[in-house]
DNA sequence: TTGTACGCGTTATCAC
DNA sequence: GTGATAACGCGTACAA
């Protein structure tokens, strides 16, 4: 019962049908020239001796592993979860695999990149705040075919980009934000300083010179580690000049935030409005859920192994550098509300 | 740039050099019979060219894929996503490579199962709710080395089965509840109805029976999908006999019924108090945040992966079925609070 | 220290 | 339809 049992061969197979591998490897494969009887036959023995392919084999023989990198950075996260989501469900129905490469830090980073190299992964998509070692990209790139979401490769380009209206999205939120009445805004960011998050930042700047409002330097918060943002939110909403609302980056600082505001003691939105962006599941566990700008996070996991697998199974090569733009939208919620009366 | 570099063999690199492919295999694996000159120069070429080893030649070879596939529910819910992270890094610092199978449903439950048999994963840790199909399960059993997280593998008995003391922490959990006044509980379970989940629900009773205290039938609630469980909550909120506090078997379905709490417009912990179990990080996102029961999740992970990796290592084969209990906490917070005067 | 020859389990290419 | 036989890319006794 506990026993694990020796594996057994396609020739094992093959001596027990009185037939030769070729037969055994046809039916296998539901190659068509194979006597009905003798297929089933054959089949029945497989099925009795539970008899499973090596496909480590099948793969040297073939020089195909229909496997599939999808590099994410913290699982934990639900945006990247979401994204793989999206992503494992499609490679499964075209056939192929999914290795899930969690690149945490940047030695996991090489070690995954260098791993998937090795496995001949057929191709890889991409996903993290950021891709440090830009020589292992760079092999990676000249190693299989790459999508990115959302993340920069180094100055590599990949396959296919895809991406939100980040200006768009934080530009509306701020615009909402402005039209509540607030005139002293703040805005969160993360680190590192990616082409996304300047993007977004890039909308929060227009909005407010669009309504020609000013904020001042230390309004703009930046940090890592939900330590570095939680002091960082600290000392803000202790300052003099304390901002009627703080637009955040996305979702995940957001919560931080969020926190951080409720542990000293201040009131969502009454004395502070607060937004982020991604519109993740814990944007309606927070109470008062955020408001928050939504972009299309699984679907964006599904495109990109869907036209990933595309180009792979259509074995052209198709032009480098595609850029898709996927739509963001405003979801308006309980965490934004007019500033106090002065 | 954009051209995938055709593959290299370890015989290319053997004529560069040369040398024998034994010679260039040895430099790959570090054998120290090699000439120190012969090997400087078989690195350079190797990295010049940048050659890289194809780990399923390498592993057809050995026999041995160290590999450990990982099979989890939901990896949106980070009671899943903390058990991969913790499995994670420990297979990566042990040298083996860590394959992550989502089985959300049963298709994907037998497809991964194979896929698993066929890759020849050295062994596996299952981590779900609940394992569907008897005779794949059984057939992972016969072809690699298992270890259960808080999961049922059909009546196969894994090698070792990781839990935490269930009873217990909803006991004192209710404990808590019942010594604060509460006298009118309900349970929040889900389905399917597991030992894992059996032996909370028993700690529910048990608390109750220790307290003199009787609850109706119908103030023990089921469901499966987040809308079901949404139902129930309703119904139970809405009935004429309402509870004063609600204990929910874990965070996932605690988070659910505070939506619908929320929703209807009742104040956590003034109107109704409320309990979870697993202590995900959305516990302190929530507001007020959750009272609930720790358990030890990524370090179950870590556990998990090392005991694994251990018995594979040494060879031996050990004998199935060894439990291992994991403390389980009560986490005072905000949701709980003696009920309302009546 | 180095090279030769074979095996790993499968697919693919031939003949028959 | 079917069956030998040669790849696939590497590790590894064994011999030198």
């Amino acid at each position: 019962m506990n026993t694990i049992k020796k594996k057994l061969t396609i020739d094992d197979i093959a001596r027990l049908a009185n037939v030769s591998r070729s037969t055994v490897s046809r039916v296998l494969n539901n190659n068509p020239n194979v006597n009905e009887a003798k297929r089933k036959r054959i089949m029945d023995i497989i099925d009795e001796q539970h008899f499973v392919p090596n496909s480590m084999a099948r793969n040297l023989g073939t020089g195909s592993t229909r496997t599939i990198a999808i590099f994410v950075g913290e699982i934990t996260n639900q945006y990247f979860s979401e994204i793989i989501r999206g992503a494992e469900e499609v490679a499964i129905s075209q056939g192929y695999f999914p290795l899930i490469c969690l690149i945490q830090n940047p030695g996991r980073e090489q070690f995954y990149i260098e791993e998937m190299i090795q496995q001949r992964a057929s191709g890889a998509i991409i996903v993290s705040s950021s891709i440090k070692n830009a020589a292992s990209i760079r092999q990676l790139a000249m190693s299989m075919s790459l999508v990115s979401i959302q993340s920069e490769l180094c100055g590599i380009a990949p396959l296919y980009y895809l991406d939100t209206e980040n200006q768009l999205g934080i530009y509306n939120i701020t615009k909402h934000l402005i039209q509540l009445g607030h005139r002293n805004l703040a805005y969160l960011s993360t680190l590192p300083n990616t082409t996304v998050l300047e993007e977004r930042y890039a909308g929060f700047c227009k909005a407010c010179s669009d309504f020609h409002l000013s904020f001042a330097e230390d309004h703009v918060l930046h940090g890592y580690h939900k330590e570095d943002i939680s002091v960082s939110v600290e000392n803000l909403i202790l300052s003099e000049n304390r901002p009627t609302a703080l637009c955040c980056c996305n979702d995940f600082s957001a919560g931080i935030a969020y926190q951080k505001i409720r542990q000293l003691g201040l009131r969502i939105p009454e004395d502070i409005s607060l937004t982020g962006f991604d519109d993740l599941p814990i944007a309606t566990i927070m109470n008062p859920m955020l408001t928050t700008v939504k972009q299309p996070i699984r679907e964006m996991g599904r495109r990109a192994m869907k036209l990933l697998i595309e180009s792979l199974d259509n074995a052209e090569n198709p032009v480098s550098g595609t850029v898709l733009r996927f739509p963001s939208e405003v979801i308006l919620r309980e965490s934004t509300a007019p500033p106090a009366a002065i």
